[in-house]
RNA sequence: CGGGACGUGGCGCAGCCUGGUAGCGCACCUGCUUUGGGAGCAGGGGGCCGCCGGUUCGAAUCCGGCCGUCCCGACCA
């Protein structure tokens, strides 16, 4: 098909809009793809929403390729229901009345839709199953921010796998895992599958797919030779060995007057930060108080802390850090304190100066299990100058947005809901499954966040809103058109730039849009029968025999 | 929710400090000239200055409240 430029509504932008900050909101809205309305909830204009066709087409595809049948499900969902899987309380879900007082919410995914539907399933012949669809999000969320890279309102493609035992359900995940991969490759998206958290409503494995981009909400890590990813929140990195002073027989106290910090106590005691203790005390919700402890030089992970106490937990406030060691904040230490400790791994071996839990002192050559017993975890945050755990080169981070995600939930929903099958013996189990999801609109903004030039963006075929930009020269809109026809003829989306405005307002708009293959008819090659051809991709130009240009065409996409 | 900033024709901004009823660039409309990288000249249209209240003879400007938007943080199936 040709569309015409004059009758597009393609309102380009010559300047950044104001509120605007990552690099693919900036053109998105530039390049007349995306409007919005209102903060996090945006309209898709007609180039916009062809990007956002295809990436879906794309996702359709290698859904059905590994059995996934394409159904809708509604938007509005009755509250009852999630009610019913205990996560009615999330304060992200947008809630409304009926005219009665009947409580509804718009839900941000919909597994427990997917599972109502399921207990029609009632015999393990029936099993596995996938089904997905392409629906509506609403998230209220707190911050939305950078374009279409964290919304209020989106659209997603969640996918739901139902199996009659972990193996069946390690089948259809690994189904996913692979038409993920063939997704992204095909939108010309780089992403790491990398381990994840599966969040409080979780089952067990949970693998999230994150695109390197340069705005972003996660950071991600990744190993110089390529044999390890993970998001930073549960990255494994191994830090630098610390270098310590002389070995101590006993606890050391020393005087370290006004040092409450980590740098003023390396400065005066003239030590390596790494050879120093950080002591970081916080309450879990019942109560109790914990010392968390990891090497000076590193930060507290409170995603791993979480997961290794098992419950949330709020730093400590003055007046409890007070009553329980008998010091301020900067002088707390593992000796002789009465909360249980947690310490990081990496003070599993040497000596460490630690606070002496009494103000302006603290203890040179603490060693863990000789002068206080802690629970040994895995609690520090990775950064920069860590090596890989895998192979020990370095890492590298990143920031990195969140394109997809797959998690096994298992039992979760359909236990509460009962949806239930019968089993080859007769007895009645619940049926094992699985979620995957997939934002079409991240996914075209994560691909602009990876491939954008000086004027604008460059699409890779397979999204591109148009195959072809056909420019007409002034004059020249007969022998464009002729030229739209031809390449149509080919089965090429055609943009046709029939406006009537100045050479160099075209050709800006046709940098910003970014379209695979720009064809330009001048009269200055249509004297020699030519046009001059460019590929966005590479970047060449090149002139082109007219009789020629649509073989030449095919060749560079 | 905490911190910061902003809100003035469609877009990007100035004016605000030091009150006197609004301006610039781009875009838009008409005409003429121009026409391979965002043209020139001439003429023209368009603004409850986010909203409400207060101070004042007089408020875009000062004060208060609210709303909206963006950034940092918290939060994030």
């Amino acid at each position: 098909m040709t569309a015409r430029a004059s009758q597009l509504f393609l309102p380009t932008l010559r300047e950044d809009p104001a509120d605007a900050e990552a690099t693919s909101h900036k053109l998105l809205v530039r390049g007349g793809y995306i409007r919005q309305l209102s903060a996090g909830v945006f309209t898709f204009l007609p180039l916009g929403w062809r990007v956002h066709e295809r990436v879906v087409q794309i996702v359709r595809e290698e859904m059905d390729a590994i059995g996934g049948q394409e159904m809708l499900a509604p938007v509005l969902t009755p509250a009852e229901l999630w009610a019913t899987s205990g996560r009615d309380s999330s304060p992200e879900i947008f809630r409304l009345q009926d005219r009665t007082g009947r409580a509804f919410v718009l839900p941000m995914t919909h597994e427990e839709t997917f599972t109502w539907h399921a207990r029609e399933l009632r015999s393990y012949r029936e099993l596995p199953q996938i089904w997905y669809h392409f629906q509506t999000k609403e998230r209220d969320e707190p911050r939305p921010r950078g374009g279409l890279l964290r919304v209020r309102e989106f659209i997603m493609k969640d996918s739901y796998s139902f199996d009659r035992d972990e193996e069946g359900l390690d089948r259809s995940f690994r189904l996913h895992a692979g038409a993920y991969d063939r997704i992204f490759e095909r939108c010309g998206l780089e992403v790491h599958a990398v381990q994840a958290e599966s969040g409080m409503m979780g089952g067990k494995e949970s693998v999230d797919y994150l695109a390197p981009s340069g705005s972003g909400e996660n950071t991600l890590v990744t190993c110089e030779r390529g044999d390890y990813a993970a998001d930073l929140e549960i990255a494994l990195g191994v830090p630098r060995a610390a270098e310590f002073p002389q070995r101590l027989d006993a606890p050391q106290e020393v005087a370290t007057p006004g040092a409450t910090t980590i740098e003023a106590l390396a400065e005066s005691l003239q030590l390596d930060p790494a050879a120093t203790s950080k002591a970081m005390p916080v309450v879990r919700t019942d109560g109790t108080l914990v010392l968390a402890l990891v090497r000076g030089d590193d930060r507290l992970s409170e995603t791993k802390l979480l997961g290794v106490l098992g419950t949330g937990f709020r730093p400590a406030t003055e007046e409890e850090i007070l009553s329980s060691f008998g010091a301020g904040g900067g002088s707390l230490g593992p000796v002789g304190c009465s909360p249980e400790v947690v310490a990081d791994e990496a003070l599993r071996e040497g000596q460490f100066v630690a606070g002496a839990n009494r103000d302006g002192w603290h203890l040179r050559g603490v060693e863990a299990g000789r002068d206080y017993d802690p629970r040994f975890a895995d609690i520090r945050e990775s950064r920069a100058g860590d090596a890989c755990p895998r192979c020990g080169g370095a890492l590298r981070f990143g920031t990195a947005i969140e394109v997809g995600h797959i998690f096994k939930f298992g039992t979760r929903y359909s236990e509460p809901l009962g949806a239930t099958f019968l089993d080859e013996d007769g007895s009645e189990r619940p049926i094992v499954g699985g979620s995957y999801g997939i934002g079409p609109a991240r996914t075209m903004a994560a691909v602009i966040e990876q491939r954008y030039g000086e004027a604008g963006m460059t699409w890779p075929s397979a999204l591109a809103p148009y195959a072809v930009h056909v420019v007409a020269l002034p004059g020249l809109e007969g022998a464009a058109e002729e030229l739209a026809g031809a390449l149509e003829a080919a089965g090429h989306a055609v943009l046709l730039d029939d406006r009537s405005l100045r050479a160099g307002e075209k050709f800006a708009d046709a940098d910003l849009i970014g379209c695979p293959a720009r064809v330009i008819v001048g009269r200055k090659t249509l004297e020699d029968g030519a046009v001059d051809l460019i590929a966005r991709l590479t970047g060449t130009q090149e002139r082109v025999q007219s009789d020629r240009v649509v073989a030449r065409v095919a060749e560079v996409l």
